[in-house]
DNA sequence: ATAGGGTTAG
C-alpha cells in the first residue's frame, strides 16, 4: 500500500482513464469477493481507508460503480464518519448508481445537516435521465424531511412516492407516519397508517410512538391493545412506547400492568427497556418499585442513574438523591441538572443555587443549557439578580445556544428580580420567539402592574402569529387584574373559548374572582364561581376571600373560608385573612376563637420572610429577626427611620396585625419588626442611592409597610422596589406604582 | 449491497 490521498482535487467528475478495463454493470456483483472489497469492509480506520482510495485509484477499481460505492458507504457510514470526504468521493465516481446516491441520501438524513439530504435528492432528480429513486431512496428522504420538521418537503415527496407507485410499500408508508408525527400532524400520521395495505409491527409501533409522545397516550394503549387483538406481538419497541403513554397519563395501575405484561410476552427485560420502566415509576410517583427495579437490573447505565436520582429528588427524598448522586459511577451535567432543578422545583432554591456554585467550583462538568435553565428559574425565585446576571453573561461569554426556553427563563428572571427593563431587552433582542417567550414577557407587564402593556403585547403576539395558549391567557387576565382594567378582562375571558379555542380552567376562573372581587363586584364574583363547570380550587376561594378584605365583607368572607379551609385545612393565609376581616370589623370574641381553633388545628401564623441582595449576597430577613451580623445598625437605621418618618407625619396602621398581641405599644412593635421593614432599613445603609433597593417577600405586603416605603422613598429619596406573594410595588418619590389598588 | 419505530435533566 502507498501513500495515502489526503486531498481529493476540487469537485468535478473524471473520466475514467480507459473504458475498456471495466466490466459492465450486470457483472457488478463480481467485485464483491475482491480483497480489496473485502478489505474495506474490515477496515474502520480513515487512514487505511484512504490508503484504499489511492490503491484504487492506481488500479482502477475505484472507475467501477459497485467498488466505488462501498468505498462512499465505508467512509459515511461506518464508524469512520467522515461524510464530508465521502461527499467528495461521490463526486468523483463518474456514473454513481441509485446505491450511491442513496448512501450519500442516508449517511445526510442522520448527520447534523440533514438538509443535505434532500440537496442531494434533488440533483438526483434532476439528473433522472441517468438514474432514478428507488424504494430505498424515499426512507431516507423522508427522514431528512422529518429531522427538518419541514412539513411541505416531506408532503411533496410523499406525493412523488404515490406517482412513483411506491404507495403501498410499507417502509416508506412507515417512514412517512413517523415524519408526520415528528412534525406535529397526527391526524395525517393516521391517515398513513390506515390507509397500509400490510402492516407490520413496525408500523404498529411507530403510530403508537406518535399517540404516545403526542398527547394522546390513551390513544397510543387503545392502539397497543388493538394490535394484540390482531395477532401483532408487541417487541421491545412496542413496550417503550406504551410506557411512554403510562407515563404522560401518571397512571401506575396500567404502568404496572404493562410491567407485567412484558413479563408475561417474554420480551427480553433489555437495558433500555428496564430504563423506561424506572422512569415510568418515578414518573408514576412510586419510588419504591423503580427502586425494586433498579437495584436489580443486571446492568445500569447513566441514563438509569439519572433516571433514579431524579426520582429520589422529586419525591422530597433530598438527602438519599444526594448520597445516590455520589455513589454513581460519573456524574455528569445530567446529574447536576437532576439535582439543580429538583431543589429548585420542590422550592429550595438557595439549595438549587448552592449546588450550582458546586458545580461552578468543582469544574466537573459544563453547565450547559438546561443548567441554565433551573438555576434562572431558582435565582428568579429568591430574586437573586447579580447571580441572574451573570448567568446572562456567561450565555454570552460561552455562546450558549439561546433557545426559546432559555430566553423565557431570562425575561422571568429579570421580571421576578425587579427590572423589567432588562426583561423587555431580552425579549426584543429574541428573533425566534415562541409561545412562552411572549407569555413571559406578557407576565413581567402583568406582576409590574403594567396592564395596558401586556394587553398590547397580547395584540402584536397576535400579530406575528403566535397563538396564544392557556398560560398566556392566565397572565392577560392576571395583568387586568393588578390593574383594574375590569372590561378587558371581561371581554378576554369571554373570548377565550369561542375566538382563541382555550377552555377557560380553575386559573383562569381564579383570575376572574380576584379581577372583579377586588373591583367591589362580589356578587358578581360569586355567580362566576356558582358557574364554574369544574369543582374551584382553594385558589378560587382564596381570591374572594381577599375581596372581602378589601371591602370588608363578613359574611362572604365566612363562606369562603369556610370552603377554603375544607379545601385546605392546613391553609393559615384563610385563617389570618378572616382574623384580619373580624378585626377591621371590631368582631374580637370572633378573633379570639380564630385564634384559638388555629391552635387546635396546630397552625402557626407563616412567618413574613424577606430578602435583599447586596453586591451578589442574598441577606433574608425573618420578623424581628436578630440574627443578622449588622443587626444593631439596622434597628439603629430603623429607629432613625421612624423618627423621620413621624416627623413627616407618619401614623402607623394596625389594621393588618394579627391581633395576638393586645397592647398599643406592643402592637405598633410588631409592625416595626416586620421582615420587609428590616429589609428595605439594611438595603438603606448598604446600597448607594443610585442601586434600587429591590425587596422579595413570601407574604402579601401589608398596609403599614407599604405606606412606610412609600414615605422612605420621598423622604430619603430612593427607589424601593418590592415584590410580595402577588406582584411588585415600584416605590418612587413617595408613590406607588400599584396606585395602591392592590 | 441499502430501509422504518424507543429511554434521562427544563
Amino acid at each position: 500500500m502507498s501513500m495515502p490521498i489526503t486531498s481529493l482535487p476540487p469537485h468535478h467528475r473524471v473520466s475514467p482513464p480507459s473504458p475498456t478495463t471495466y466490466i459492465s454493470a450486470n457483472k457488478d456483483r463480481y467485485f464483491s469477493n475482491h480483497p480489496t472489497i473485502l478489505l474495506i469492509n474490515r477496515s474502520s480506520n480513515s487512514k487505511q481507508l484512504k490508503q484504499i482510495h489511492a490503491q484504487m485509484l492506481r488500479n482502477g477499481l475505484f472507475y467501477d460503480p459497485f467498488s466505488a460505492s462501498t468505498l462512499v458507504s465505508a467512509f459515511a457510514l461506518s464508524s469512520v464518519q467522515d461524510i464530508d470526504y465521502a461527499h467528495k468521493l461521490f463526486d468523483q465516481i463518474p456514473q454513481p448508481n441509485t446505491y450511491t446516491w442513496n448512501t450519500l441520501i442516508r449517511a445526510y438524513s442522520s448527520s447534523q445537516t440533514p438538509i443535505q439530504s434532500l440537496l442531494i435528492f434533488t440533483q438526483m432528480i434532476y439528473q433522472c435521465n441517468e438514474v432514478l429513486p428507488n424504494k430505498f431512496t424515499f426512507p431516507f428522504v423522508i427522514k431528512a424531511a422529518a429531522e427538518l420538521l419541514d412539513r411541505r418537503v416531506g408532503e411533496v415527496v410523499h406525493g412523488m412516492v404515490v406517482k412513483m407507485s411506491l404507495g403501498s410499500d410499507v417502509f416508506v408508508l412507515n417512514s412517512l407516519i413517523h415524519f408526520y408525527e415528528s412534525c406535529g400532524c397526527l391526524d395525517s400520521a393516521y391517515k398513513v397508517f390506515l390507509n397500509i395495505p400490510v402492516r407490520d409491527v413496525v408500523s404498529w409501533n411507530s403510530m403508537i410512538t406518535g399517540f404516545a409522545q403526542g398527547d394522546s397516550p390513551d390513544e397510543a394503549l387503545k392502539l397497543f391493545h388493538e394490535m394484540q387483538r390482531e395477532g401483532f406481538r408487541p417487541d421491545e419497541v412496542t413496550m417503550m412506547s406504551v410506557l411512554t403513554a403510562c407515563t404522560k397519563k401518571l397512571d401506575l395501575e396500567v404502568g404496572r400492568w404493562v410491567h407485567s405484561n412484558i413479563e408475561k410476552n417474554g420480551i427480553r427485560g433489555s437495558l433500555n427497556l428496564n430504563n423506561a420502566l424506572v422512569d415510568m415509576y418515578v414518573k408514576c410517583g412510586s419510588v419504591e418499585d423503580a427502586q425494586k427495579l433498579f437495584d436489580k437490573m443486571p446492568e445500569k447505565d447513566i441514563v438509569s442513574w439519572t433516571t433514579m436520582l431524579v426520582g429520589y429528588a422529586r419525591s422530597g427524598h433530598y438527602v438519599t438523591a444526594r448520597r445516590h448522586f455520589e455513589s454513581m459511577p460519573s456524574q455528569d451535567i445530567a446529574a447536576w441538572n437532576a439535582l439543580i432543578s429538583a431543589c429548585e422545583q420542590s422550592g429550595n432554591a438557595k439549595e438549587a443555587l448552592a449546588i450550582f456554585n458546586e458545580l461552578q467550583v468543582s469544574n466537573k462538568a459544563a453547565p450547559d443549557g438546561v443548567t441554565l435553565v433551573s438555576t434562572l428559574s431558582a435565582c428568579a425565585q429568591v430574586g437573586a439578580m447579580d447571580m441572574g446576571g451573570w448567568i446572562h453573561v456567561y450565555i454570552k461569554k460561552h455562546k450558549i445556544k439561546l433557545t426559546c426556553h432559555l430566553i423565557t427563563s431570562l425575561i422571568d428572571m429579570y421580571s421576578k428580580c425587579g427590572d423589567l427593563n432588562k426583561a423587555l431587552e431580552v425579549f426584543n433582542s429574541s428573533d425566534d420567539k415562541d409561545v412562552f417567550v411572549w407569555s413571559a414577557m406578557i407576565a413581567g407587564f402583568a406582576m409590574h402592574g403594567h396592564g395596558r402593556d401586556a394587553i398590547g403585547l397580547f395584540k402584536k403576539m397576535q400579530e406575528s402569529n403566535i397563538k396564544p395558549n392557556g398560560v398566556t391567557f392566565t397572565n392577560l387576565l392576571c395583568a387586568c387584574s393588578h390593574t383594574g382594567l375590569l372590561q378587558d378582562g371581561r371581554d378576554f375571558f369571554k373570548k377565550m373559548e369561542p375566538v382563541y379555542g382555550i377552555t377557560p380552567g380553575v386559573k383562569h376562573y381564579a383570575c376572574m374572582v380576584d379581577m372583579l372581587g377586588r373591583a367591589g363586584h362580589l356578587e358578581e364574583a360569586i355567580s362566576l364561581i356558582k358557574s364554574m363547570p369544574m369543582p374551584p380550587l382553594a385558589s378560587v376561594y382564596g381570591a374572594l376571600l381577599g375581596a372581602c378584605k378589601l371591602h370588608g365583607n363578613v359574611e362572604v368572607a365566612e363562606q369562603a373560608s369556610a370552603r377554603l379551609l375544607e379545601l385546605e385545612p392546613w391553609n393559615h393565609g384563610a385563617y389570618v385573612l378572616l382574623s384580619n376581616i373580624y378585626a377591621k370589623s371590631g368582631k374580637w370574641d370572633k378573633v379570639a376563637n380564630l385564634r384559638k381553633q388555629m391552635k387546635d388545628v396546630g397552625l402557626k401564623k407563616e412567618p413574613g420572610c424577606s430578602s435583599v441582595e447586596v453586591n451578589g449576597t442574598v441577606h433574608e430577613f425573618v420578623v424581628g429577626d436578630n440574627t443578622h451580623a449588622q443587626s444593631k445598625l439596622i434597628y439603629g437605621k430603623l429607629n432613625e427611620v421612624f423618627e423621620k418618618l413621624k416627623s413627616n407625619g407618619y401614623e402607623p396602621n394596625r389594621s393588618q396585625v394579627l391581633q395576638c398581641v393586645e397592647e398599643e405599644d406592643m402592637q405598633e412593635q410588631a409592625l416595626h419588626l416586620h421582615s420587609e421593614k428590616l429589609a428595605i432599613a439594611f438595603g438603606l445603609i448598604s446600597l448607594t442611592k443610585s442601586q434600587p433597593i429591590r425587596v422579595m417577600k413570601n407574604l402579601r405586603v401589608c398596609r403599614d409597610c407599604h405606606n412606610v416605603a412609600k414615605m422612605i422613598s420621598e423622604v430619603y429619596d430612593r427607589e424601593i422596589l418590592l415584590r410580595d406573594r402577588y406582584r411588585f410595588h415600584h416605590f418612587k418619590a413617595g408613590d406607588c406604582s400599584c396606585k395602591d389598588y392592590w
